[in-house]
DNA sequence: CTGTTAGCGCGTTCAG
DNA sequence: CTGAACGCGCTAACAG
């Protein structure tokens, strides 16, 4: 900036008044200033202008993602990125791919950075280290996972209450024999789901055919169902805790010896739409949304109590939860 | 932390030198200032710190993608960040929406808040605007598509090359009539597949069948598919020019009356593997590594002349290019 | 081992 | 309409 100002021969000042659009310059003045920016490639540095602008916001928000490339969180930051650029903030995203450690480290930048507000899919079991940073004025809103012991708003999704709705679903198509695929509960959503699942049969004085929390991925699951359905005993509905297995079991289900074996999962995908798998499906876009918007009425001076927002999942029926097995289907009208 | 200072009885430069872990302090000094740190919640401020340290890496990266709900992009991003968390360095990332205009915006702030090197998959058509920016001490590098007039590296995928060896593999199998269904090609690597499908039968003394630019998402290649199955004079192999389109070409061919046309789709796809559909596979992770590993040499020292690096393509053989037709398949092993 | 001085690049305040 | 001086929070260089 320096710089600008002695080729133009004016102060900094009158740069700095040029690059704001102050209106009271003399129109000559002014283009012989914008004329050195370009020449000389000039950017206002960020940091300084964050440095003495103390208070205002800086036009920002961060997004600390568990797994960018897991296509629910794409659409939950798309969604975030459309809120936010309509208000003309800039959005940064970040992943944890889940490890707690590298969340408080890539939070921290975001502190540090002082970004005006931050929107967290947590991988950590605890938050109180986040507490001094609420006070230093960055508003946090926790997306998809709750927050443990830490006085922020958060938006969530049904998981219990989908994953019963999903039961309940199979009871009434008069399935008996209901096991549940999935992985091992660390998380606390499939913990929830788990646990819907459980209540669901319990409430209809069942118990679970099988709950395996060994399937990591498709190729585990893919083997898990092809065990289950091999077996003396078979149950004669599988519900997926979540949409990576879908691929796998699927294809288990269409190889097995019962290729109408009913199927569930949790969460809606596009291998599921392709191949009409039934599925209650939660809207990461409406989670981001809401997210967003919950950050940006804090931005915009709301101080009351936090609030936890929980969206309502939706059952789809697409044949393979209502005995039409699993097969290719038309794509979605 | 001049509060902090201030509450350990002591200067500014030794709560400094604390948060550096600066080696000479008496251990006594150090825990009151790490103390007082905690109790009043100190973060340093990161803009103060790159204000003052002009020259030293800031230790964070940008990667601005086209569109992060695309898991190609998704997967390259992850693979960059990989890099990037090996070395210590937070990965900050944006998406432009494939809007020219956002990708200079988002381009601004990186710049402007001084990241040490940039990762960009840019939909814009121009780059000059990029050029002070370089002088500057960004460093850039384009991933997935060419920067025009911008002397800086690049990785890109053999997107002509891969559409020939598409087109060569039907040839093998006896194909003529081969038809193209895709976008129209506004993009760079979308114009490249299109010239290399073209190329391919003109070398083989042939026509395209039909060359179909108007199949913008997977329902409009469903509909494309099915005029063109249902016509007298039907194609006998089919190249779906990105990966979003095969869904809605798979099921239009499994529901026509010729349901073993061939179909060969750019890019691979969780939806292509299930079901069994041949591709030309690009590694998205491989772009982003290398684009990483490029751009780190550069933050490295390295001055040489700026590389183009084109990563080869993979035919992916599955049986909907080999005559077996689209069917739900075992998950690969 | 610790404190003092100066200044990073910019915006704010107050004088011209 | 424009400029000079000051300070944002922090660190490099130099003293003690």
């Amino acid at each position: 900036m320096r710089d600008v100002a002695a080729a133009a021969s004016v102060s900094v000042k009158t740069v700095s008044r040029v690059v704001h659009n102050y209106p009271f310059i003399r129109d000559e003045v002014r283009s012989r200033v914008q004329a050195e920016i370009r020449r000389l490639g000039f950017r206002p540095n960020g940091n300084a202008v964050g440095l003495r602008q103390t208070g205002r916001p800086a036009g920002s928000i961060g997004v600390l993602a568990a797994d960018l490339a897991d296509p629910f969180y794409a659409g939950m930051v798309s969604a975030i990125e459309q809120v936010s650029t309509a208000r003309s903030f800039t959005t940064l995203v970040a992943s944890s791919g889940e490890d707690a450690e590298r969340e408080r480290t890539l939070l921290a930048t975001f502190v540090e950075r002082r970004l005006d507000g931050l929107i967290v899919v947590s991988a950590d079991r605890r938050h109180d280290h986040l507490r001094p940073d609420l006070d230093v004025g960055t508003h946090i809103v926790f997306a998809d996972r709750p927050p443990q012991r830490l006085p922020v708003d958060c938006v969530l999704a049904a998981h219990a209450d989908g994953a019963r709705q999903a039961v309940e679903h199979l009871l009434g198509q008069g399935h008996r024999a209901i096991a549940f695929v999935g992985h091992s509960p660390a998380i606390h959503t499939a913990r929830q789901r788990l646990r819907g699942f459980r209540a669901a049969l319990t409430a209809a004085g069942l118990a679970p055919h099988t709950v395996r929390t060994d399937a990591l991925d498709t190729e585990a699951a893919h083997r898990a169902t092809a065990e289950l359905l091999a077996a003396e005993d078979a149950p004669t509905a599988l519900f997926a805790d979540n949409p990576r297995l879908v691929g796998g079991m699927a294809t288990a289900i269409a190889e097995s010896a019962a290729p109408r074996t009913a199927l569930v999962a949790f969460d809606d995908s596009e291998l599921a739409g392709v191949l009409g798998v039934t599925v209650v499906a939660q809207d990461p876009r409406a989670l981001g949304t809401q997210a967003a918007d919950l950050l940006f009425s804090r931005l915009d001076g709301d101080h009351s109590r936090p609030r936890r927002i929980i969206l309502p999942t939706t059952l789809v029926p697409r044949g393979s939860g209502e005995g039409r097995g699993v097969a290719l289907r038309a794509t979605r009208s």
